[in-house]
DNA sequence: TATAGGGCTTCCAGTCACTGGAAGCTCAAG
DNA sequence: CTTGAGCTTCCAGTGACTGGAAGCCCTATA
């Protein structure tokens, strides 16, 4: 397979195949033309790593679950290891996007947002206290 | 002021304040020693600008938002327009992340997590569908 | 057989918002 | 006069791509 077929077929761009070949992340072999040269096993990883990335693994964790993917030997408490620390990352994300949210909708709802200057946004960035709330 | 009160007063660190006027969000005065000197009105701007960023405003929105506060002519909704468009960003990331979490802890919860290699979690990146859910 | 196009290759640069580090100048204290 | 903290500039790196340029390869059609 052609590097446009694993795209097509992974759902992964050529750029980012290529990309994670340079890192390390997949070894596709060589046609004598010099493109790559990908197979099925190829795929399936780009697929995993599609997958993977869409849950929010950073690349390390990536590697990390695919070569415990590989491994016969591994253990399943090192895969939830990984996950629980992700999910613990994305669950401290959402919080403080919603403390974002939560005085930012505040700010909204109390702005006028018509013709006129006056505007408790900026006077709240402004560091004015006697604002909202 | 130099940068080192400017810094501990805003809460912002030199090497950030540095690169703001880098990019032009703030234009102390220099000293004969070529030290930076801040006025009070460029601790103001700072302060200002580290309450946008705790608000996840990009600099972009940083720069228009400090223009909008300097110019006594603005309309506030063009303040609102700016809030609103960021605010329905942050609730498309926090959906986001919400989706990922909801689908990462049900896989996780699955996942025994001992000594054994059985895991859906990487089940599941792996494409296997006869999975959880 | 010439050529046009689409796909493939590599390499370099840019994104966003900093952050770290090196080399070197300035200043205040002892 | 030395020490050390604070300041300066400049360069490079972060994460995970993404865009673009220059150029090779392959197939199909005129």
């Amino acid at each position: 397979m052609n590097i446009g077929e694993v795209a097509e077929r992974s759902g992964i761009p050529p750029k980012t195949i290529r990309y994670y070949e340079d890192i390390g992340l997949v070894r596709p072999q060589r046609s004598g033309n010099g493109y790559r040269a990908f197979r099925e096993t190829d795929l399936h990883k780009l697929a995993f790593l599609g997958r993977a990335r869409a849950l929010g693994f950073s690349i390390e964790d990536c590697r990390n679950l695919l070569s415990l993917y590989e491994d016969e030997t591994r253990e399943s408490a090192q895969v939830k290891t990984i996950a629980e620390e992700h999910l613990s990352a994305i669950d401290d994300k959402i919080a403080q996007l919603q403390e974002m949210r939560e005085t930012l909708s505040h700010l909204v709802k109390a702005c006028h947002g018509d013709h006129r200057p006056d505007c408790p946004i900026l006077k709240d960035l402004s560091g004015d206290l006697k604002n909202i709330r």
